[in-house]
DNA sequence: CTGAAAGCGCTTACAG
DNA sequence: CTGAAAGCGCTTACAG
């Protein structure tokens, strides 16, 4: 069934039907009410490939994420294949695992189905790999989402900086001054601007930077969970942990070596629901995942325009 | 950048293009050589779109899931875009978070879109849609994973009832005689399967069936946390719970309510690894994701080329 | 081993 | 308000 068959059975040409399926104006409602009749009868779906092709546009965009396991980026692409849905957009899906290899080969799928295109949380590194984002970006609207690798690319992202002072702070106003850090993977944005972060209030309330409180991870579980046998060695009871998955990590040494739960007052900057079934007391933010993914897909819209002034969008947290 | 002007470059017609681009075997090597060099200089892409329209093929498929923020579907979905992509293949995510219409609206979409088939972990009550089902496989090749609406219907999923018997064996084998069973969402067929076994492994062991042991949830965390409460006020200590949300609602409520971690055996179908965080004790399968992915995308290519013998491909648990 | 030409199923100026 | 015809960027018999 194609578009030349519902022209023929509805005694039309195909350049009638096309303008019905496309809502266009001059169309006579009762030719309009003919073809929309066969149209039904016949259960016809057009096809959007060949629509693409002539019309040389793409009702799909590729999202690639370094983690889907990771509830932080489900989050994401649930929220994306939802706000998406919305608008008729499909989302086509690649996880990189945080492999550049992996990552580029599903850009380059992308790039072949011409796709929309591409928001990408970028994996770890590629910040050291401009030159090839520049190369991508020419050939195909990219927008960066939650990690940035460059002002100069189009990015959404949350705000990180003010939005981790604020939750270290809340560790300081009960009265800690000793507060360890678990710090992420540095290779990657968040993880540094969270660190940043840190040094910056430890500055503002006068507490000296003590580079034993600082204990380098990677956002992973696993890290999470050996640096907390450090801390154990430690007498801080006042942490900033990097992330959902470093969190857990520390959560899981804590029952092991059961450690009371009120030992440690913890600071995060966003963690799974799950998490209050281990602990109440997890100061953290509610994030706007639909907000980012909403932003993005109009800054993508801006990119593709050529329209996009501004090329950062940062949301605030509180 | 298309086909025309690679040709134009490297001196061939398009065809000769195409034949290179597609690895075709009557090509001079010198003329392959020369055409490569010239795609590689140009950093031409092939347009997908043209050649899915041409060739009548198509490179991505469809997959649907009701929940992708619970792990157990985000595992699903990390495993067919991985193996997919192992495969050239991309995959268009639809979330349809257990709603019959916008799993309507996905798979309308996918059909518009011509992709290669769709894999669909169906809504609950998607069962009483057969119609609805028979109508739509007969325009596009669709298998059903996880979640059996019928027998006629093109399935891969995890075997049920054995699988739950044999959990449930290992809290007879305990001692226990009293088992408390906290049912799924019976319109979904897993959560009929798993019920259906504990009745037949009471039979197994003459332990006569007492309905006021089981009770009916809808596989949320909600739910598992509700139906705690209602277990408590009972004398039971061995339970099965149907799935991994009602597990985590579970032991929600077993932690507010101060209970002992040992005070009761439980036996479920699969858990999140976080559960370890919890408690160590819980038994469950080690479910083996990948397989149903590549299953399921075999099975698809079956049913594309009609050549699918049996319907029914049943995953073994152990 | 190579190429001219028709065709995939749509859209879109253009003409009326 | 409607339609004939060209075009989107490929593939694929067919002929040589």
């Amino acid at each position: 069934m194609k578009i030349g068959d519902i022209a023929r059975l509805a005694g039309v040409s195909t350049t009638t039907v096309s303008r019905v399926l496309n809502n266009s104006k001059n169309v006579k409602e009762e030719t309009r009410i003919k073809v929309n009749n066969v149209i039904k009868e016949q259960n016809y779906y057009p096809n959007m490939i060949a629509r693409n092709l002539s019309s040389n546009k793409n009702d799909t965009i590729g999202l690639i994420v370094p983690d889907i396991k990771n509830t932080y980026f489900s989050k994401i692409v649930n929220n994306m294949v939802t706000n998406a849905g919305k608008k008729n957009l499909n989302v086509v899906l690649g996880c990189s695992n945080e492999d550049f290899e992996i990552q580029k080969k599903y850009i380059e799928l992308f790039i072949k189905q011409r796709v929309k295109g591409i928001i990408i949380a970028v994996t770890k590194n590629s910040y050291n790999e401009l030159e090839f984002f520049e190369n991508i970006s020419s050939k195909i609207p990219v927008v960066f989402i939650e990690r940035k690798i460059n002002s100069n690319f189009p990015t959404v992202c949350f705000e990180n900086i003010n939005s981790t002072i604020k939750s270290i702070e809340k560790l300081i106003e009960k009265g800690h001054k000793k507060i360890a850090f678990l710090a992420g993977d540095l290779s990657i944005s968040t993880a540094r601007e969270r660190l940043e972060a840190y040094k910056r209030v430890l500055k503002k309330y006068n507490i000296k930077y003590d580079e034993k409180l600082v204990f380098y991870g990677d956002f992973s579980m696993e890290s999470g969970y050996i640096l907390a046998k450090e801390i154990f060695k430690t007498n801080v009871s006042a942490i900033y942990i990097s992330n959902n998955l470093m969190l857990l990590g520390f959560l899981k040494a804590l029952k092991e070596y059961k450690k009371n739960e009120d030992e440690y007052l913890i600071s995060t900057f966003e963690h799974d629901e799950i998490v209050y079934f281990i602990n109440q007391d997890i100061n953290s933010y509610k994030i706007p995942f639909s907000e980012l993914t909403k932003k993005s897909m109009d800054l993508l819209e801006e990119v593709s325009n050529k329209e996009n002034k501004k090329n950062l969008v940062e949301i605030e947290l509180d």
